[in-house]
DNA sequence: TTATATACGACTAAACTAGTCGTATATTTA
DNA sequence: TAAATATACGACTAGTTTAGTCGTATATAA
């Protein structure tokens, strides 16, 4: 409960590693995996949609990879995490109207207020954050 | 992703629910499932746990249920959910040594700053507001 | 004694998350 | 231009977690 995904993991930790080890060259999908022992299909698609949602750009061939665009540092993890798992919500109604209680929920008013500090968490977290430490 | 269990979820809707309509007397497990179609067993299970950790007192019998005790207002929303599904932490490590990364973890600072950021959140929400609305 | 309601463990079903596989495409270098 | 390297991407499978069900026991009011 109210965790994150390994996606969301593995981005984070990818973004900090290319960063930190790439000196202008592409970073290999291959190297990450091998550094942080995950599984190297999933670590690729992953990156693949850090580069289709703009936070990484890929080189394909050898010597190829992923690289950090600079002006991405200032993205906020909202972003990246609504990029990769969709719209942040502890309960469905905070994303949909899904809810069968509608009107009759007792509840909605506090959940949504408690939502919204969460995202703020997130908002207030930038990949200049994730890549550095705090 | 992020997300509240239905037995967070339902705790907080009963803890509403028989505050608003106790007048006293004590509210059956049948009444909440009944008014939100919440599957009697499932909700008893949580009324039962929510009686283990001293939210609620109940009373067997006809004419038995639930009561909210007025001490238990107070209580923040960490204490809730971690005594129905055991300590926040928004992954693995956060609550556990269990990373097989350890050291050679990148994220590990921020993460944690994260998560106390978070769990902040629900500790700051009181029983209170969750009966009153926001 | 019967009906009502909580107590609680075991089990099943459903949903979500993580991981794998296959194939296509781009690019470097020999 | 062939071989090797690496990204791109959809389909599929496995694993874990969450939700819900069932059966039985116990307490108590009428």
């Amino acid at each position: 409960m109210l965790k994150l995904t390994k996606t969301v993991e593995y981005a984070l930790i990818s973004m900090n590693y290319i960063e930190n080890n790439s000196n202008g060259k592409p970073v290999s999908a291959k190297s990450i995996s091998d550094q942080f022992s995950i599984p190297e299909e999933l670590l690729a698609k992953v990156l693949q949609k850090l580069v289709k949602y703009k936070m990484l750009e890929s080189v394909r061939g050898p010597y190829g990879g992923y690289k950090i665009k600079t002006s991405t540092k200032n993205t906020n993890l909202v972003y990246l995490i609504e990029s990769l798992e969709g719209p942040i919500g502890i309960v469905d109604c905070s994303i949909s109207n899904d809810c069968s209680l509608l009107d009759s929920c007792n509840i909605k008013s506090p959940i949504d207020s408690i939502n919204q500090n969460i995202k703020s968490v997130f908002e207030k977290t930038t990949l200049k954050d994730i890549i550095k430490g705090i």
